[in-house]
DNA sequence: TGCTGTTTCAAACAGCAGTTTCAAACAACT
DNA sequence: AGTTGTTTGAAACTGCTGTTTGAAACAGCA
């Protein structure tokens, strides 16, 4: 059981779960569908990921950290913290009711919401802990000095759950 | 194969069949559980309906007829056809957001939207085609009689998907 | 070349879930 | 009571799905 996202076989395997998931969601996901679109043997799998919640975990780990993670801005200065919270919003709602429809994390919070029998707890964990984090540095940063972590916390929470709220308003 | 509604049983196993696929969609959903749940023999839902295919339409048969169907209002005279689209479109949106939460054919609608691949076209044709010829039917008496056929179903389609978009806004 | 650790492969395995089966219980009617 | 048709019950069956396994292919290296 190797460490993921080294070998050819781990990104396709990657790539082809997140759409199998974005479709079905976990419970209803076949592994087999999986290794087949991947062109990747049934075994590799097991063998990379430990099994299909692992799979599960990585590709949601992958998923999150590529297409919320702050991309490192080139020659231009540390923005404003005003802009950083700004670019984070953005980021969020574009993720979730991008022009080119949702997207493929947005289509597995989806499942996630509406049949939480599956491991929802590791979801948040993985995928919406570290966005609130970031939105957590970016409102502290702007807020003024005097809030609580508390207050933070909670105007953190308010920024996510509204930009939530529209991935299932489309 | 007897025909449902009749039966104790049948009855029983509509309404566990409700809950159950409610909460985990047609493919996730477990016969096993919903026998349990009924207090009824697992080889009663073959016997029934079928099987499980059988007792998903069934069900949804049950909860669009008794959910959305017009109730008869005792001795209030005909309303008028205003009154008549108006009241089809309160108990649409009623049904979906109702104020004690989404209901069990909302719920079920909203696993079949984000994973079309279980019988989704049986389920409009049982759910929502006759609520679409409701609306219909309201909205000729008061619409102008030159309007051809294919501009009153556009109306209609109009009037029940922004009703729809709203269920998942919620 | 021979050795070693890694990766792939096909097949087998184990458990689960929908369905079938067949016998027993029951009800209604003569 | 006896017969007939209906309903219930427990167990077996079948196919699917995640997982395991052991061997083969491969790569790197001495």
């Amino acid at each position: 059981m190797n460490e993921p996202q080294k070998n050819e076989s781990c990104r396709r395997l990657i790539a082809a779960a997140a759409e199998e998931f974005a479709q079905h969601g976990f419970a209803s996901a076949r592994v087999r569908t999986i290794a087949d679109a991947a062109r990747v043997n049934l075994a590799a799998v097991n063998y990379y990921f430990g099994g299909k919640e692992g799979l599960y975990r990585a590709t949601l780990r992958h998923l999150s950290g590529h297409t919320l993670a702050p991309r490192p801005v080139r020659n231009r200065p540390s923005p404003s913290p005003q802009a950083r919270l700004h670019r984070r919003i953005y980021a969020l709602l574009d993720q979730f009711i991008g022009s080119r429809g949702p997207s493929v994390l947005g289509r597995i919070l989806a499942h996630e919401a509406i049949d939480p029998t599956s491991h929802i707890d590791d979801v948040v964990e993985d995928t919406l802990r570290p966005e609130l984090d970031r939105i957590l540095a970016a409102i502290r940063d702007i807020a003024p000095p005097e809030l609580s972590e508390v207050q933070l916390m909670q105007a953190a929470i308010g920024v996510l759950g509204q930009c939530l709220l529209y991935q299932f308003a489309k």
